[in-house]
DNA sequence: ATCACTTGTGGGAGCGCTCCCACAGTACCT
DNA sequence: AGGTACTGTGGGAGCGCTCCCACAAGTGAT
């Protein structure tokens, strides 16, 4: 490990200089050999490589930010207010491929949360005073101006999971459509005939595509669209409540349920325990995101799997991607990458 | 928000510099007045603080942190590789808590991990380099090095939850002891006596704790210790089910379960049930966390709740005092502050 | 020998702040 | 009147880098 105590005068950390007065060469030498400038010649850079190592030198990163205007660092933005965000692993998931990404990489991770007013507040002045390279925004809403301001600063950013169509930033996604299509094709392949949905936040753009799956699986299938069959939610556990206690009332009938997340389809299933009904001879029961609660419950749940860890890796990629093509304006295109990953289903004994 | 669009020469962000101009003073009252400092002038200030406005400045940290050297960031550092760390509460209730505390400061949240070797290699250089001015570090394990390098750098740290008792930093902590006992007395009250214990990963010195918990409750209560009762497991599901299948293998006739963790709970649960024991008819469980996991486990998990969120708020007090409290090693008391939170006991039908 | 490149190197200028010394102005004592 | 103190202010110096221009030395063509 770095930093063998104190040296030079004063126990102050070595610097540049002090590098270069050691492998007897200009500053400008240095800077070249500890950037990777490929115009250093061998012996050069051997004799900068040992000053470094014998005096344990490590660049200041306030100086270098001062004077390339780069910050090395990324912020991921948490627009979230609600617990419910922390609750799941969905964040958590997320994290740890942003941060296995970022370990091969000099880049720092700042953390900010942006739920409450005071908080966009503060993050707007970040984000005007340029204190990161880049963004990566999770779990945006559809009215939510941050996009824009992104878009306008001209600060790379990457956006993921559910987003709006129209926009104009990088993103990763996974295939909301598909996973919706695929929970409900396989119940349909189990016999069941009146799958109603509990939808999610129909103003996140991902719950609404997992609505368009469901309905396009029902018709590809040959029936009808029942929108008798579909109630709203909100992705929490009452919504679920709520809205099984809606569709039982109006759908007596109704012999499987996909909900937009496990939590609220284990608000489902207590509504349905308590209505008598059995799952899964009764009614199927089948959930999204498979978090930790879809095991854990009784019966286990059958779960649209999404592959988070993969979509933070897929974010860096992008953004860092975008860091590094930094180049003006004009010479832009309109067009943004845009990455759709796949899901998986994960049967259970709920279906 | 901050930010009119291109102004001065260039589009480039207003400086100190040109805020003074502009506000008709020196380029020191304008850093007195963005600094809060006193001695200046009613009139003057306000005059600078319309430039600031009108020109929409936003001080350049890296030019600051340069200056002043310091960073206004925080570190926090997860030196946990295991994936279990993240999928639990236990992590994103403290980060809550964190970025609540510090939404009302300057300062800015780094997410450092440090599972793998070569990212404590890169968190050493980080530190060695103060790029932060304090730490945070979570779930260390007795054998960590990390505790005492800040130590040996100087570098403000606050640690959370398990430490071991020698420990030379500032700490916070929830009463994993008197957990434990709550939890155990719960179970003698309601008329439990063979009461197993499997216990967390040892190493951890908060696990260590809840077994001298669960011993201490049963001998005051006048129960001689049973070893045998007591069985380890890592805090891990699947440690809660050999550990269960190893207890019921000796003690067929325990009728009740204290569980470290609720994955753990969960592990042995599972077990239970397989073994024909009704939960909690035949055996009472209670589990420790209560994670989202106790909520959704059939029957409802019986759980000690810590003030995870409490926690985190507690840790960014005593790190901020720690960074403003600055000053020579040499009058620094050996002393450092110790924070213990009470946890709390949600009871629900599992025992 | 001259010129034109190329390669490697040194070091000045400057990034935008904070720190601190100098000093004008005012107030209150002797 | 002179001294002493305090308040408010301006601006030089310097934080540790990167950028880039200047230039020495070498290489190969004319």
């Amino acid at each position: 490990m770095a930093g063998h105590g104190a040296r030079g005068r004063s126990g102050g950390r070595p610097t540049l200089e002090e590098v270069a007065a050691r492998a007897g060469v200009g500053r400008g030498t240095v800077s070249r050999v500890i950037n990777g400038s490929p115009r250093v010649s061998d012996a050069t850079r051997a004799a900068v490589e040992a000053a470094v190592a014998e005096l344990g030198y490590v660049p200041n990163t306030a100086a270098r930010a001062l004077a390339a205007n780069r910050t090395d660092a990324i912020a991921l933005v948490v627009p979230e207010p609600e617990t419910r965000f922390f609750a799941e692993p969905y964040f958590s998931d997320i994290l740890r491929g942003v941060g296995a990404e970022l370990s091969d990489t000099e880049m720092q991770l700042l953390l900010i949360f942006a739920g409450s007013d005071r908080e966009r507040q503060r993050l707007a002045q970040y984000l005007a005073a340029h204190r990161v390279d880049g963004v990566l925004l999770v779990s945006v809403h559809a009215d939510d101006p941050l996009p824009d301001l992104l878009a306008q600063l001209e600060i790379p950013a990457v956006i993921s999971g559910p987003r709006s169509a129209a926009e104009r930033l990088a993103s990763v996604d996974s295939d909301n459509y598909g996973g919706a299509r695929s929970a409900v094709e396989h119940l349909l392949s189990r016999g069941r005939r009146r799958i109603a949905h509990i939808t999610g936040r129909l103003d996140v753009y991902g719950a609404q595509r997992r609505v368009d799956g469901y309905r396009d699986a029902l018709l590809d299938a040959g029936h009808a669209p029942d929108e008798g069959l579909i109630e709203a939610g909100d992705f929490t556990e009452e919504s679920g409540r709520s809205a099984m206690a809606a569709l039982l009332e109006r759908r007596p009938d109704l012999d499987a349920v996909f909900a937009a997340s496990d939590v609220t389809a284990a608000g489902a299933r207590q509504v349905l325990r308590e209505a008598g009904r059995r799952i899964p001879e009764d009614v199927a029961l089948v959930g999204y995101d498979d978090s930790a609660i879809a095991r854990h419950m009784e019966p286990p749940l059958t779960s649209v799997r999404q592959p988070i860890v993969e979509m933070g890796r897929a974010m860096i990629d992008l953004l860092l991607t975008e860091i590094a093509d930094r180049r003006p304006a004009a010479s832009r295109g309109l067009e943004r990458q845009q990455v759709v990953l796949a899901t998986q289903l994960m049967e259970r004994a709920s279906s």
